[in-house]
RNA sequence: GGAGAAAUGGCAGAGUGGUCGAAUGCGGCAGUCUUGAAAACUGUUGAGGGUCACACCUCCGGGGGUUCGAAUCCCUCUUUCUCCGCCA
């Protein structure tokens, strides 16, 4: 969430950045004056407490020194005060309350590069890059080449947990694994370190990432112990500094870890969800960053030239777009999104989304740094898919199809020990 | 799952219901000494709110309670450790 002090002292840009996003003024407004409630009440309440610490002191002397009389007197005193510092500190907790949650509300402020705009259409292109392969007129979408060399079995994924829940099967699985160990490697070798999360993550981890309170629908929440399936290993692995002050050179902190993803993804419904386009359940590896704020685009330029290597190397036709206002996920404030060009569906598929956070994350999971001057500082966190697995998978079935049968990527070929799907 | 013990500052580790935000050691930072470093010595060193700056307030795993006053007593939750059971 967006710092109130920030909002205090910048209230007219804050309020004229967030037009991008439609954000109306009077909210901001709202957020200012409650903050001003808020702290009138906490100074009452810190008033009364400290005179109430005065007289438990004066008291505990009397006692000391014997004069039970005196000690009594004041303590009948205290009463009124107890009363008040309570009535306050419930008025105080129902403003901060009420505050909190409508900073919750307010999406972080976007970049000034990011583009008007209300929906996916108005996302800006910045580079289109890679051939797309003229391919016979008899090509399949991924879904039919799947069912044809027996790699991938939807229905049986059906049959056992629903729709979304695919089965990997022979060479379909083994270029799972193999996407899983190149990304990771390519990951590595850019000086990620590898990290292995749990799956499962509480409430307050939900919180810290910004999927709670808004996007509760989107995650699995297991009732009974009450916790939440992670849609992306982002949120554990950004958890991991939750409540963590780091040392300023410990950053940057770069991180990589493959997990699998759940989303609900309830009212998803067509053509567009057809094979493996929108599952509930995918293998994703993902890039999370911790950033000193005046590095974090430089940074986030370097994610996003990363992926573009990993792209290259697979020989997949893609393009970058930058996402404007409307499209701009809830927490970022900058998001590139990586599209590969599905040849028989005729379509771009996200295959990954890079994003600067700046603070906005940082503060709510309170993870700051220490400058040189000692005082602390909210980091900057950055992450990125590298990559979503289903869509590049669909990418390279239908991009490398032949009437042989479908070719691997060279760079793939060590990790999956063939070099043709047949 | 059952029984017991514990949770204190970056780490280790004291703490009697009343100047305890917390002894001490280590670590960190600054200084003295040194050609430089080490050692030694001196000082400094938690977080948040609040203020122009002070004052002041809050925080000793989380939440609640007792009390004029709680790190210290009570309840509850969570986590860790030991023993038993089960188990990849």
């Amino acid at each position: 969430m967006l710092q109130v002090q920030f909002i205090r002292d910048n209230k007219e840009e804050v309020i004229k950045q967030l037009q991008v996003r439609n954000v109306a003024a009077s909210i901001i407004e709202e957020v200012i004056s409650l903050d001003e409630e808020r702290r009138a009440l906490q100074a009452q309440l810190d008033n009364t407490l400290a005179e109430s610490n005065k007289l438990s002191k004066e008291i505990g002397g009397y006692f000391k020194s014997g004069d039970v009389e005196k000690a009594n007197e004041l303590k009948a005193q205290t009463g009124t005060l107890k009363e008040t510092s309570k009535t306050l500190s419930e008025q105080l907790n129902e403003k901060s309350d009420a505050l909190t949650n409508l900073l919750y509300k307010i999406p972080n402020i976007p970049h000034p590069s990011v583009p008007a705009g209300n929906s996916e259409d108005d996302n800006e292109e910045v580079l289109k890059e890679g051939e797309v392969p003229k391919l016979a007129g008899d090509a399949l979408p991924h879904w039919e080449l799947a069912k044809k060399y027996d790699i991938i079995d939807f229905d049986l994924g059906a049959k056992i947990t629903g729709a979304g829940f695919p089965v990997y099967k022979g060479k379909g699985a083994r270029l799972q694994r193999a996407l899983i160990a190149y990304f990771l490697d390519k990951n590595t070798a850019a000086g990620y370190t590898e990290y292995q999360v749990p799956h499962l993550v509480n409430e307050a981890s939900g919180y810290g990432t910004g999927q709670l309170p808004d996007k509760e629908g989107q995650m699995y929440h297991i009732g009974a112990d009450d916790l939440y399936l992670i849609p992306t290993a982002e949120v554990p692995v950004t958890n991991i500094f939750r409540d963590e002050i780091v040392s300023e050179n410990d950053l940057p902190i770069c991180i990589t870890g493959y997990t699998p993803c759940f989303r609900r993804e309830a009212g998803s419904y067509g053509a567009h969800v057809r094979g493996l386009n929108r599952l509930h359940q995918f293998d994703k590896v993902e890039i999370v960053r911790v950033e000193h704020p005046d590095n974090s685009y430089k940074a986030l330029d370097g994610m996003v030239a990363h992926i573009q290597g990993i792209l290259r190397e697979l020989k997949l036709p893609y393009r970058i777009l930058r996402l404007c206002g409307g499209d701009l996920g809830f927490t970022s404030a900058l998001t590139f999104d990586f599209e590969v060009y599905s040849t028989a569906q005729e379509r771009w598929l996200e295959i990954s989304s890079v994003s600067n956070f700046e603070t906005y994350q940082a503060n709510r999971l309170k993870l700051r740094f220490k400058d040189e001057n000692g005082k602390s500082v909210l980091a900057h966190t950055l992450n990125g898919s590298s990559l979503a697995l289903p869509r590049v998978l669909a990418g390279i079935l239908e991009n490398y199809q032949t009437p042989e049968g479908i070719k691997i990527p060279e760079v793939l070929v060590p990790y999956t020990g063939f070099d043709m799907i047949s």
